[in-house]
DNA sequence: TTTTGTATAGTCATAAATGACTAGTATACT
DNA sequence: AGTATACTAGTCATTTATGACTATACAAAA
């Protein structure tokens, strides 16, 4: 699980220094280069506690004859608020969630044959990946410390992905030569 | 978010081959090691989900004069859908959500001086969850390819930390010296 | 001119997840 | 003899999160 806290910093980080509106809001927790996903029903939610608790206030502006647009500014309690959780966090390590991992744990379950399918088909996936945030990175390259995290943590489970498969196959050619009855290090 | 199919794949996953009561289900899910993490009642609440859907069934036990164990099995549904998923996750990648980034994304906000202070806190935090893991990996070291991602993953974490505050530290160096007048690699 | 897309606002019923709590036995420590 | 810890079972009220849905205005494409 992502907490709570995380998703109120995050919400409250994006509103430090730039008021914004929920449509506004939600294409930026849409981008691909967000750390966590926050979906469009909570961040309202969310935005609501804030109100609640004093953190934020709301003005309704007009652009011609668009639906008005609700922007949201932090309050000097909601800036206090950013800066004590902000603090608390950096300075926190907190064990991530891998639920790519989960399945990995069973991999011995499946024939081997199967499960370099099923991998490569995963590596592919977990490639565009990288292709997309390199894309979408390009943007603030170097400007976000965090972008620059999630690009080189992708490119790390591609290169485990990678090695992974590389690791299997060559068991799997080992087994079928054992099986075979003979040695591939004293072939061609 | 870990989504829910991925906690009920890691349930259905360390009840097969293995029937497990609730307890010792919760010290699996409990365990420095476990990918994801599922609360207690959360865990009873998938459990009895996988009862109406006839995946598992429930036995009662007793050992002595101890609490009845209720253990729980799962029945041939349960096999295959914890096949059908497990063949299915293997082949999908899902971004990780990295609540850990989300305060590095507003490092800036802060002066230097303290930024480094709040890292080197994290840093030790980090490094002490990877001394955990080792050691409770050390049991199945080798044994499950999704332990070793995990400690891999941390090493990641832990190597990424200390380039960033060797990288803001140098950059202080340098800003303070500027301040001062003078660069420092004229000195010394 | 109709359709599609994007800019704007959300809401609502439901599902998932949490933290704190209860209740009892056995064993090991002080 | 008393106390703490591990073994066994959960439950329950509340909070958090989700997906699908509704509305309106404008711009560009068909």
């Amino acid at each position: 699980m992502v907490y709570k806290d995380d998703k109120e910093l995050f919400l409250l980080g994006l509103l430090h220094g730039h008021d914004s509106h929920g449509y506004e809001l939600n294409t930026l927790l849409a981008h691909p280069t967000a750390p966590i996903r926050i979906g469009k029903a909570n961040a309202y939610q969310i935005l609501a506690r804030f109100e609640d608790r004093g953190w934020t206030t709301v003005t309704e502006t007009r652009d011609g004859n668009r639906p008005p647009r609700r922007v949201y500014t932090l309050t000097p309690a909601g800036e206090e608020a950013f800066n004590r959780m902000l603090r608390s966090r950096l300075a926190t390590h907190a064990p991530t969630e891998h639920a790519n991992v989960v399945a990995l744990n069973f991999l011995e379950l499946l024939p081997r044959a199967e499960v370099l399918v099923l991998l490569t088909q995963r590596l592919a996936a977990a490639q565009s990946y990288v292709r997309e945030l390199r894309l979408a990175a390009g943007d603030d390259a170097g400007q976000h410390y965090g972008v620059d995290y999630l690009l080189r943590h992708a490119e790390f489970e591609e290169r485990w992905l990678t090695d992974l498969i590389a690791d299997l196959s060559a068991q799997a050619e080992a087994d079928s030569s054992h099986e075979a009855g003979h040695d591939p290090s004293t072939l061609a």
